[in-house]
Formats: C-alpha cells, sequence, structure tokens
DNA sequence: TCATATGATTTGTAGGACAATTGTTGACTC
DNA sequence: GAGTCAACAATTGTCCTACAAATCATATGA
C-alpha cells in the first residue's frame, strides 16, 4: 500500500513479521511485536532465516527493495536491519552484486542474538551438546580463578546468590538465581573476557532447559554440588572449586542425558 | 558543504575520519579509507571512541544529526553506523532520550571489530594479560580434544600448517602460518564455539604482537614445540597434547615478560 | 500536591533521488 | 575466432526531506 512504484495487479504477498496477523483488513504493519522497532523485527526476521540456514553460506540474498517488498516496510528499515546483520558478520554486500551470506566461520556465533537463532533452530540439539562441553572447558579453571583472585564484595555476592538458589521457591526464580551465582563467579575470575561468555551460556541455556523440568530430590542434590563450589571460592581453594565444578557439570551432563 | 540548513556563520569544525586530511580545499569527506563505505567509517570511530573510554558506559552520545555534522555525512549514514553499534550491544537509544552507552559488561566483547578497538585503546596491556590468560583456558583442552576427534584431513591440513611455519622466510609468513595451524587445532576439536573463539584470540594476538620481534634461537625452540603437539595430536594422545600446549604457552608468557 | 495536558526534542520510518560500483553483454578489432 | 574495450544495467551506497512516535520536561489546573 505504501510502494508507490511497483504496484502492479500481482499478488503483493507479504509476510508477516510474527505469525499472529491482524484480523482487520486495516493496516497490514501493526502485525510486528510491539515495543520493538521495525528494523529490529527485519534483522531478526532475516537473521533466523540465515541462521536456519534458508539461505545457505554464498547464495546471493533478495536484495533490499525485495525484502522491504516482503515486509512491507521503507528500504531504509531494511538496510538498517542488514546493517545489523552486517555487524553479526552474517552478511556482506557489494553493489551490483547485492548481499550475501558469509561463511559460517566467519559467524559470529558468540553473540546474544546469533545464539539465540542457533538455539531456536532445527539442530539444536547438537548446539546444545556444544554449549554443554564448552562449559566443561570453561567453567573448571574460571572458578578456580575465582578461588585465587576473588574480592571479598564478590564472594559476598556468589553466597547470596548460593542462599538464594537454595531458598527459591519457584522454578524460574532459582534458574535466576543459579545464572547469577554462576556469573557472579565468572565475574570474580578476574578475566574480563570470561564475563561475557558466560552472559552467551547462560543465555543460551536458558533457552535450552525450559524442556528439562527437574525433581525435587535432584534440586536437593544440585544444591548441595552448588554449595560445594560457594565453599572452595570461599576457602581459596582452587583445586577443590575446578573438582566441585567437574561434578555439578557432570550431573548437569546426567540431566541432559536423561531428556 | 552538503547540509542545507545549517550552514551558519559559525565554524563548522568538522572531524575527519582519518587523521589524512586532503590539503586543497575542495570536498570534505574524501578523508575517509578509500575502498571502505561511510557508514562504516563512521562505525569505526563512534565505537572507537566509545571503547577508548571517550563516553563512558551510561553517558548520552551526541545526537545524530549532531554526529552527521560533525563528520559532514548524512543522518542516514550515521544511523546505519549506530545500528551496527547497537548490534554489538555497545549502545543503545530511545525517541527523546538519546543514544546512551550500555555497561561494559553487555558489550560484546567477542567480536571482531571490538576486539580490534580494544586492542589499540590504552588499557591495552591489561587486554593482553587477558587474552592470554584466556589462552591458557582454552588451547590445551581444545587440543585435547582435537587429539581425540581430528579427522585425517585435520589432521593434514594441522601437520601442513606446522611444516609451512618450519618453512617461513619471513616473520608475516610465519605468523600466518602460525595462526593456520592453531586455527586449525580448533576446527579439528569438533566444537563450533571454539571456532570462533580461536579467530578472536589470534586476531587480538595478531594486533599486539607486531611488537615482539623474535630471534632466531627463539624461533627455533618455538617450533620445536609446535611439532611437538603436532605429534601428540597425531597419535591421538590428549594428555601429551594438553601438556605440549601448555609448554607452548608458557613460552609465549615468557616472551610477553620480556617486554 | 497531584494529576493532566501540552510542548519540545530525539529517534524511528518512509520515500525519492542520484552516485558509485561492478557484472554482463555486445560490438569492434586483430 | 579470440580477445579487448565500451556501453549498459542492476544493486548497494549516500543524501535529503518530511513526518510519526515516543517520552522527558514544563506548565497548568483541580
Amino acid at each position: 500500500m505504501r510502494s508507490g512504484k511497483s504496484m502492479k495487479a500481482e499478488a503483493v504477498e507479504a509476510e508477516a513479521l510474527l505469525p499472529a496477523p491482524n484480523a482487520g483488513s486495516g493496516r497490514a504493519n501493526s502485525s510486528r511485536i510491539v515495543g520493538t522497532s521495525v528494523h529490529a523485527s527485519v534483522a531478526n526476521e532475516i537473521g533466523q532465516r540465515i541462521v536456519r540456514g534458508d539461505y545457505p553460506p554464498g547464495a546471493i540474498l533478495p536484495n533490499e527493495a525485495k525484502w522491504a517488498e516482503t515486509f512491507e516496510v521503507s528500504r531504509s528499515a531494511v538496510r538498517e536491519a542488514i546493517k545489523m546483520l552486517m555487524a553479526k558478520s552474517l552478511l556482506s554486500s557489494r553493489p551490483k552484486v547485492g548481499s550475501w551470506v558469509e561463511p559460517r566461520e566467519r559467524w559470529n556465533l558468540l553473540d546474544r542474538d546469533v545464539l539465540t537463532w542457533y538455539a531456536t533452530s532445527p539442530n539444536r540439539e547438537t548446539f546444545l551438546k556444544s554449549v554443554q562441553e564448552f562449559r566443561h572447558i570453561i567453567e573448571p579453571e574460571a572458578t578456580a580463578l575465582a578461588a585465587l583472585r576473588r574480592t571479598d564484595e564478590q564472594m559476598a555476592e556468589i553466597s547470596a546468590a548460593c542462599r538464594e538458589m537454595g531458598a527459591a521457591t519457584s522454578l524460574p526464580q532459582r534458574t535466576q538465581a543459579d545464572t547469577r551465582f554462576h556469573l557472579a563467579i565468572l565475574r570474580a575470575s578476574g578475566n574480563e573476557l570470561l564475563v561475557p561468555l558466560g552472559t552467551l551460556i547462560e543465555s543460551a541455556l536458558a533457552h535450552l532447559f525450559v524442556f528439562v523440568t527437574r525433581e525435587a530430590d535432584d534440586l536437593r542434590h544440585a544444591q548441595g554440588l552448588h554449595e560445594a563450589i560457594e565453599k572452595a571460592i570461599r576457602l581459596h581453594r582452587p583445586e577443590a572449586a575446578r573438582n566441585a565444578v567437574r561434578k555439578l557439570l557432570a550431573n548437569t551432563d546426567e540431566v541432559i542425558a536423561r531428556v
């Protein structure tokens, strides 16, 4: 309706940015998430499609005008969305050629959004495995570092989160405290590169753990493992901390294997 | 010159996107890197300033019109640049408020560009230390995984890179082979999250190692350490691989300490 | 004192125009 | 027939203007 030039008789076939089209025959663009901007929605939609594999690496994407038409937004909005995906190295572009999907290796996999898209894509089981294995590499060492270098303030935060976990009455509440616990440890590790990594891991797991329902018995056991980690850090025992984390991860592996 | 509205008598004071202003009094925008787009240059410039600390977290940035004026580019270009920085979580924006710098913890530190900006910022020594420590966490385990899971093709690539390193006659050539070697190992680890991480580490180190000049004796020693790693992977010895990598990292630590 | 309107500022979106780049095609020459 | 070069066309890049939407600040009134 707003594209002035190519308003031919052909069916427009605009895709909604969200699966909830408005019933009325009114304005077509009102079907996007309220509170999010158009360019963000478009970036989300295109990014998800790329990660999902709709456009394999090397493939040329539809041009900007085409995207504008399919989403019924302006070319400016499309361009801003594409720039966001460029910033994540999901695609590049050149005049006359168009935009193409970059090879997987150049993707910024360690990015919140890309990770989220990945976590909802078909091959999320292998992804979950990668994340969990990644934790085995990172977390024992990070926790050992935390045991060596934590300040008293950082320790207080870790302990508080641990206590909060034990006192949690609902699952989301517990998950939140759990996340806080692990992030506090990474912060205490004193390596600024570990913090963003932890954020990513936690966010990925949050996406993937919604399915896992734990039993009360299981929760009690996990709580004990967490407390062992807290204690090791508190007593400045790096080796004990490392081992405690390994036990916790082994427990998580088991839980995952059961699903 | 192209801003039609606010061409008052006041000094415009446009900042060049690059420190090489053209001597002539001609067009002002010709001072950017040839071959790079305007929005990319602007994103680079603003991103660098943020990471450098010109605008601390929480600070409100100049508004889009102001950036357009200072760089003598259109508001559209500025917006695209800002969208790229948004995609890296360096800033957010809301109407009427403006754009503000996000807290450091939300920055996408594990991003090529952000890392590059970081590597050129004042506090790069601490950054180098973090990266190197990060390697100590990642690489031994990744290499052990590679020793377990490598395919023959991956092994061939690793061996080729190792040989190439030994045969290199110039320093850049050697560095390139070195990078190829480490990346091949990460690819062979079979964890898709490790590859982008390795790319980042290597790119960060490339920025930081330009200063380090190594002596012939030193190089021979380092080559031996690399070959030990190659051998351990070839023979499927994860524990030996881990230890060999630790030795190499210790050697690198020494080199860094000497600077 | 509190709620409410209104006003101003900034980003968000749209749409049109042209420039720059470069792949493609076709003509021309050797 | 092969190769070279020029013209063309398609696509992104850049700029511009206008308005919409959001929201903070201020003033106004109950």
